[in-house]
DNA sequence: AATGAATGAGTGTTCATTCAT
DNA sequence: CATGAATGAACACTCATTCAT
């Protein structure tokens, strides 16, 4: 029973995001995209519109990989476990990070200069991510409005740490901040 | 005695950062910086040889720009105040930060994913500010590995603030981030 | 008892004559028929072969309806009030005139400049319509070879008057032909 | 002394207006407009900003065509025989009339289906040619009314003789269509 | 009988780059 | 010293056409 339209779709978003993420949005071609999903040049355009519906289809897929990723972590009890985890996703992917810059980061700032609009989009991932944590923090016995500024401190600093990673081409920085973090979460858990 | 060939690349690389910072390198075309500097088209060739040597000016327009404002801090006596300065310069410019992102942080994210020689150089600039950072906590008594690994949480910490205020377009981030640093710092120069 | 396919057929080369009259057949997509017509895109070329099989449909649909039209003024019993019908056709349809050009000469030039086969085709409308005018010429009393001539001046006439007063935007150069082709036609019953 | 700048545009116009007038508008491609002219491809924009651009440059060298002939009957004395070289012009061309319809009407038809904008600029060449052709009249002692029906007449009937005679791909009804307007004419000028 | 999925060839357009002057 | 003219390669996008079902 096979699905092909939704996979090819799929497979086209994940070939763009994956492209955006590692050359940037501006020089990731369609046809690029469409080699790198195994399919002819022209179809691109019988599932996207534009290249700014391709660049909606990114945003979208991230969105959905972060929550799913989320989502796994639900298995673990304690909150502070599943903060940790979030640093953990990080120094696991150090690599990446290293050579192109946070997966999310990098991606909604590349989307964010192409158009208003596609930031916007890329932000609402963000907000997300911050909605979660905050819940994290909100369980762990902090007020809402101080779950929400841990929260905004967790996202910013592992940004900026990534950040700097990717610019100095250098481990370190995200290494250390994620071991700060975890002291502070681990911190606020007892 | 103005030297005008000088007076004319400077006035190019100011126009090719300016239009980098705000709308990216790649959708920053060459005819665009001479529009934007007052210069003919022809004549950008005359002063860089390629887009990536228009580049590296960028870098080092970037770099100077900052050594400059560093400079400009040695008036303060107390190395608190030259490390709070960092933090209000970001402040000062909050409008631009929500808009385009950090102005050193967006264009070397930028030139990085353009060419990885530029990201190398980009990076430069950010190595100068951590140094820089880290003399000013060393005057402060930390111990060198203490006081490089402060510089870097500064940095990264105002990094991460100013890319979730642009992505979220929202100052509140760079604002609570800064003067949670400011404390920060103050504690320390106690 | 319809015949579905015929009718599917029939509407698709209504809209394709439709679309063609008012954008022109270069710029008429098989996809905006299909959807004009309310039909599956695909399903296009299971009626016709290729594009150019739609443009020889349509004019045979174009031929269709004037013969169509001519068919109704038979109930007219003077040769002149026939004619003057003809006229009175055009000064009906002003607007689209006005705004479209002429719905046979227009169509038949955008089909004749697509392929010459597709401009003899229409041409044989043109003809059709001249073969008409020249037998109510000929009841009038006209021997052939006048009949003609003065059959081929009307058509000429409004064909030229149906141009300008497209390309002027401007009613006034068919009404003012249309008038004065009428009292010739008058005079000529006379 | 060469103007190549001002040459390679009225080469590059030229051959558009040549094959607008031959294929159509959107059958001709701006690849097909640079080789004709002897230019190479992406030379077109950096004369002209979009194809609706080489569009406008087509009514002008248009305009300029019909003037420049107009402008070349002033050695004939008599306003008949000016009207009549109108008349002549286009059975010295009755080849191409034949084959590809009136130059002045074909192209503007062509430009008017693509752009509103297109034809209302092609309509004013239209305008400039009834406004000489009833300055003729006029100086044969026609109030100025008079002299603009006919003026209009004469041009409507010529757009109509050529567009049949395409149609048709029959020299007939061209010529007798002009002969008959000849007649017309030197009557009046009795 | 009918169609939705898929595509390759072609379109208008941009732009980094070259070079004669 | 400086530049306007010129260009070829690449881009986003369109569309007539095919075909498995």
């Amino acid at each position: 029973m096979p699905r092909p339209a939704t996979d090819k779709r799929d497979r086209l978003a994940d070939a763009a995001l994956d492209l955006t993420y590692r050359r940037g949005f501006e020089r990731t071609s369609i046809a690029d995209i469409a080699e790198h999903a195994g399919v002819a040049p022209g179809s691109v355009y019988y599932y996207f519109k534009t290249k700014d519906d391709v660049g909606q289809a990114i945003v979208d897929t991230l969105s959905g990989r972060y929550l799913s990723v989320i989502e796994g972590w639900r298995d673990l009890a304690a909150p502070e476990d599943r903060l940790v985890s979030f640093l953990d996703m990080y120094l696991d992917d150090a690599d990446n990070v290293r050579a192109f810059g946070c997966p999310l980061g990098a991606v909604c700032a590349e989307l964010g200069r192409h158009s208003p609009e596609l930031g916007a989009a890329a932000g609402e991932v963000f907000s997300a991510l911050i909605d979660w944590a905050a819940g994290e923090f909100a369980e762990l016995g902090f007020a809402e409005a101080a779950a929400r500024a841990r929260a905004t401190h967790l996202i910013a600093v592992m940004q900026g740490a990534a950040a700097l990673t990717h610019a100095l081409d250098d481990p370190e920085p995200l290494q250390r901040e994620a071991a700060h973090l975890e002291r502070w979460i681990r911190r606020a858990g007892e």
